[in-house]
DNA sequence: AGGCTCACCCTTACGCCGTAAGTCTCATGG
DNA sequence: CCATGAGACTTACGGCGTAAGGGTGAGCCT
């Protein structure tokens, strides 16, 4: 009954594990990703994943420095805009392939080896670009800010694309008082709910709008 | 053994429920928070609680709006820019009285009356500082990213106070190979861990510079 | 006064969760 | 050939959200 010919099971490395559970994390959501599902996933009792985590909070914070290996890290060799500016869509880009990444930077605190390399990265092309490291201070906390709660605002969005987001819109219509809320609906009717806008296109119209601001106070 | 001379109990209401809620999140954090202790903290069984939320989403989404309560709304009397900014301010001070809301709103994604109240004043004062409606679309959008990502980055600190960030700093130091990430050991060292610096500060920075930005756009 | 209704609150129970503790299995090396 | 040890499995505990149904008392109608 035991030693039948399964196939023979690849073995579970902390490495695997993580994989598995972005995936998972990915198809279903963070909220379906529970130690027991992620065992199954792994065709493993739920107990065996302890192996290879110390337990949920350690394989969150591994899954969060799996998602910072797909960031492209920033060269200076362009300089240090166009190392921000692409720095900064590929974070956007990762954090959207992962949504409920974004949701988890809240709590996990403790850096991994790939998310200190993508700071160290960013300050570096910043310091090589001229900035002190007081305005690399600076630099740094507007960027992040900024492109991270650019994510969170995307995330919060009840809707993905522009059909989704009439139906949404027509279905809070109906429910709240239009007329307490005229500037909010003027901006929805006139701008937000015409067909081809995309949220998304927001994000380098700040980015850029950032990086201008930080050009002056780099080279005033 | 029923009716002897108990107090008389307060009736439990939805505002009474979201206030001890939000009490209980803001002293305990969010993962202290559930139906069964906050059914403890009104002197209640946790099944009595769902006479009044729907569910715990609806608690939540009910948590969400009664802070946005707390948030002073901008009026345009002073020109947008000084409306943006109090409001800025107004919502970040917000924002660190109560930590557990910034991880909240990445789910919640309908919005309640004091919510949708503050959306449009800020439109409104946009509006009425001259902006148009594409224009205010996207001042909207920087403005929050960078409001809410800032929050989202302060709370992902693992300390709050400069002794605090030494030592926090001093038990990373020991563990990473410092070496390998030189840029981030410098910024470190010479700047966020001297004495006297306070992340927070950096929040002012970001903001005008976002400001500064948008007064261009508007008035080039 | 007696009985009805209805609003609240309570009790019980189910299936899920993370994980502590202990057990089984089997490839390996002496 | 057996001892060892790693790695997966089993069992069990307390906590979670919440479905279903049971009590109880205030207010109203006759």
């Amino acid at each position: 009954m035991t030693g039948s010919a399964r196939e023979p099971r690849r073995p579970l490395t902390r490495r695997r594990v993580l994989e598995v559970a972005v995936d998972l994390a990915d198809r279903k959501g963070l909220e379906a990703l529970s130690m027991r599902k992620l065992g199954e996933a792994l065709e493993v009792e739920a107990m065996s994943l302890y192996g290879h985590v110390a337990n949920k909070d350690d394989l969150l914070d591994g899954m969060i420095d799996a998602v910072f290996t797909e960031i492209d890290l920033p060269s200076a060799d362009d300089g240090w805009r166009a190392a921000m500016r692409q720095r900064a869509l590929s974070v956007r880009a990762v954090l959207r392939r992962h949504r409920w990444a974004i949701g988890l930077m809240e709590s996990r605190t403790y850096p991994g080896p790939a998310t200190l390399a993508h700071h160290d990265a960013v300050i570096g092309a910043l310091r090589a670009g001229g900035f002190s490291v007081p305005q690399t201070a600076h630099a740094f906390s507007v960027l992040d800010s900024y492109i991270y709660g650019f994510a969170l605002q995307e995330k919060g969005l009840p809707f993905q694309t522009a059909d989704e987001a009439a139906e949404v819109a027509q279905a809070m219509f109906a429910q709240i008082p239009v007329d307490r809320y005229p500037h909010f609906v003027e901006l929805a009717t006139q701008h937000a709910l015409q067909p081809g806008y995309d949220y998304g296109e927001e994000f380098e119209f700040g980015l850029d709008l950032i990086l201008d601001g930080l050009e002056r106070l780099h080279r005033p």
